[in-house]
RNA sequence: GCCGCGUUGGUCAAGAGGUUAAGACGCCUCCCUUUCACGGAGGAAUCACGGGUUCGAGUCCCGUACGUGGUACCA
């Protein structure tokens, strides 16, 4: 019998989130529910220079937004708590210092400066690499070099140290990724990373497989990024853990931006006139607000549809997923190995068709939350609701919602008489005067009627209902666009539909 | 520079040796609609290049080019 599924996502709360950290939660949540495992958000604030008040709490609120919930987690407790690394600083000292003792990893005393000297020495030599490695260790100041009481001798005087990996020459390390298949490393080409900081913090390196182990960690999902630094994730596990307790490790793809060359940033969505962050984010010193994709009207089902299916599919021509759907399909196996160039017009598209289908009543209270900002308060729900089913088909952002029914609130600012005025004739004027006299009086107020007693004034005037329904429209909406004509007009009621046209008349003479 | 990973229309992509190389977004044309949209029909547009292997290669192998990531006491 196999373990039980245990994945988790592990931001730093360092800013906004980002599309590809989305993605990313997005596959490890996805892979679990399908395995009815468990899904882990653990907190790497292992950086104290990075750490950003309010991050973290951000994080959450995107999750929450995506629909996206943690089993466990700083905020939903568990087992394995803390969930947060800065509480965990104490645990992963043990794991360095064993390292130490079995001879994987030395005290390193090098200040900046020497190792500074030593780039600049390796760069002079003309060498390809400029990392701390078993070339150079033997000249620095570590505990590989020193005798062992001058070592014990700078312990205990405090001199500030790192500790370092002992990465051994000639060694081949393969490994498989889910995604990728078979990769290998040739540890000639992997340097000494630091696992342990001098303010005793540990470095990613450390953190995320002491973690992964003791959170039982089985599958582990990361951005390609990563990729590079595997060989020490495996050593490590070799070393400490076991190869055997090591989680399946599945590398993404990365998002790149739609021009040029490179990967997806912030300043690329500034830039191009689109979101890169799921929600708004605020930065707390220069208050700066980057716009995020809940904000400017993206359905969640949306943001996480278009986000699943940008680097994976299930073979089929289905492209509109529910979470679901996505549950039950999703396949680590047929995600792609390469990066893939955003798209913010298919991004639309996807809202646009989850606008189609989306439940009114589910979305009320936002819209009418766009609409009171907007200087329209709504006081009959139930009319919203029928407004918002007549116009949501013409919606791909929920503001738009507001564009496209304003009018069903109030007059339109503006009359596009510039569209009626060149075809305008004494003849139609008379025939709106005409209807307004007609409509007046009647008592039957519906779509249907509206449009049959229209035409047959139309017909006794001997005019085309075709060249009378434009001005109509712009007299009820203000412009070309909008539903059927007389269900705008049956839905504002004859009061405002008999002052839209006399108003229009005024405008025209 | 070095190391890893990748490369099917403008973009997302199907494709697991034999296909007229799907589908979607966007663009264009037409139909529906006397608005806009929805819907429907159609169109232009693709296997990075060069070598192999094979009866046969988008699919396998090798090179090249290009892209991308890493090369931090950041994650």
């Amino acid at each position: 019998m196999s373990k039980k599924v245990r994945v988790r996502f592990a931001p730093s709360p360092t800013g906004g989130l980002h599309l590809g950290g989305v993605r990313t939660v997005l596959f490890n949540y996805l892979f679990a529910k399908q395995q009815s495992g468990d899904f882990i958000v653990r907190i790497e604030d292992t950086d104290q220079n990075r750490f950003v008040a309010g991050a973290e709490k951000y994080i959450f609120d995107c999750l929450q937004w995506c629909g996206l919930t943690p089993d466990e987690s700083v905020l939903h407790g568990g087992p394995y708590e803390p969930y947060r690394q800065s509480e965990r600083k104490e645990m992963y000292r043990q794991y360095a210092e064993q390292l130490v003792k079995d001879g994987h990893a030395y005290y390193a005393f090098d200040t900046a400066d020497e190792i500074e000297k030593m780039r600049e020495l390796l760069k002079t030599k003309g060498s390809n690499s400029l990392q701390y490695d078993h070339h150079v260790r033997m000249n620095m100041n570590n505990s590989l070099r020193l005798m062992p009481e001058e070592t014990q001798q700078l312990l205990d005087a405090d001199t500030p140290y790192v500790i370092r990996i002992k990465i051994l020459p000639d060694e081949f390390i393969p490994f498989t990724d889910m995604i990728r298949g078979d990769i290998s490393f040739d540890t000639n080409n992997v340097d000494d990373k630091v696992l342990l900081k001098a303010d005793g913090m540990p470095t990613y390196h450390l953190a995320v497989v002491v973690d992964d182990y003791l959170m039982k960690i089985t599958h582990a999902f990361r951005g390609e990024e990563w990729l590079p630094s595997a060989p020490v994730h495996i050593l490590l596990w070799q070393y400490l853990f076991g190869l055997e307790n090591m989680p399946q490790w599945a590398h993404l793809p990365l998002i790149l931006k739609p021009d040029g060359n490179g990967k997806l940033s912030k300043r690329d969505g500034d830039r191009l006139g689109f979101p890169v962050y799921a929600m708004d984010w605020a930065d707390a010193v220069t208050k700066e607000v980057t716009k995020g994709f809940k904000e400017i009207g993206f359905l969640p089902e949306a943001f996480i549809n278009l986000l699943t299916v940008l680097g994976w599919n299930d073979g089929t021509e289905q492209e509109i997923f529910s979470m679901d759907e996505l549950i039950a399909k999703f396949n680590i196996e047929k995600v792609h190995k390469g990066g893939a160039k955003f798209d913010f017009e298919k991004a639309k598209w996807y809202n646009h068709e989850w606008i189609k289908k989306l439940d009114v009543s589910h979305y009320a209270d936002r819209v009418k939350n766009i609409f009171k900002s907007n200087g329209i308060a709504i006081l009959d729900d139930n009319y919203l609701k029928k407004v918002m089913e007549l116009v949501k088909e013409r919606c791909t952002l929920l503001p738009d919602f507001f564009t496209q029914g304003s009018f069903f609130f109030q007059a339109p600012a503006t009359i596009d008489i510039t569209s009626i005025q060149p075809k305008w004739d004494e003849k139609k004027n008379m025939f709106f005067i005409e209807l307004i006299k007609s409509w007046q009086l009647s008592t039957l107020w519906n779509a249907a009627d509206l449009e049959l007693s229209f035409k047959e004034l139309a017909a006794a005037n001997q005019l085309k209902t075709g060249e009378l329904m434009l001005p109509l429209r712009i007299m009820l909406v203000g412009g070309k666009f909008g539903p059927g004509v007389f269900e705008i007009a049956a839905a504002i009621e004859k009061e405002a539909t008999i002052q839209r046209i006399e108003h229009t008349l005024s405008l025209i003479e």
